[in-house]
DNA sequence: AGAATACATTTGCATGTGCGTATGTGTCTA
DNA sequence: TAGACACATACGCACATGCAAATGTATTCT
């Protein structure tokens, strides 16, 4: 059985739907999205891969963890971030294919590229300096269960 | 080969990327995509189903027009809006994953309901008196080739 | 030609969004 | 406990977007 955040109404999923595609509707966010991919990921490093400001790509972040689809875990002064999968196996699916379709972006790629420049020569970034570096996350088939601080 | 619309930075695609988004992004623009998923549907059929206003209706088939995403062919009066698919077969892919998902909502099943009764009893509908019912379309695996007026 | 039909577009307004800048908050270190 | 660090948030501005209401346009009918 699925779990809804529906309302007396039953349309809240309605809200859900285009609430996930305007997260979507943005380059900055989908940069991020890409680079978390698979794997979690500390602010810094989206900051020094995009080349942004710290405040832009923060409220990004923020805005993709009200929109619930990533979630934040502290560890000590850095914050990391992570891809939370939806709930239903339709909006799941259509995630996944999002991230697949960045994927084969050539822009895409070349961010992809960079951070795993800075991750193997952390030396080289100044900002980045004894941060955590990215660590993978599982297959992560799960339903959002395990879930981690949100907000 | 692909062909993307591409410009001297490479970059285009990243906007068509976002650019779709920001089409899907919309509750009355995802339940007309639901509509028109497979066939060829008659601007009158979208007011009647939604309930929603003739202007409002029209300037969000526009939009949907200008992101690429539907096509439209006037058959005398009638105009009727039918889906393109991308061209490259990852964003082809995302399209129909987002389809299959509007099929699963119940919000989405409920419009298709009230069309399916709007066509076979077109009588009692005075708004729709006469016009053209909706068209099946092929499969539609092609990549948007024999292409009608998109503007 | 003139009226009716079926849509499209314009206008004015309210709201949402993105941005840089400045400032606040939580954590570690000295 | 004071400062540095990593990040989050508030503010003000410019611009995009959604809406209703009004108007314009293409087509058919008489």
């Amino acid at each position: 059985m699925q779990m809804y955040s529906t309302d007396m109404t039953g349309r809240q999923k309605i809200f859900a739907m285009d609430s996930l595609f305007r997260a979507l509707a943005d380059r900055t966010r989908l940069r991020l999205l890409n680079l978390m991919a698979g794997q979690e990921i500390c602010v810094c490093y989206f900051i020094e891969v995009t080349e942004e400001s710290q405040p832009k790509i923060s409220r990004h972040l923020a805005y993709l963890r009200r929109a619930g689809i990533v979630a934040a875990r502290r560890e000590g002064k850095w914050m990391h971030y992570r891809i939370t999968e939806p709930q239903d196996a339709a909006g799941r699916r259509v995630l996944r294919e999002v991230l697949s379709w960045l994927r084969e972006d050539k822009a895409m790629q070349a961010d992809r590229a960079r951070l795993a420049r800075a991750c193997c020569k952390p030396e080289k970034f100044v900002s980045i300096q004894g941060a955590p570096p990215p660590t993978a996350l599982a297959i992560s088939t799960r339903t959002s269960s395990s879930r981690m601080e949100a907000r």
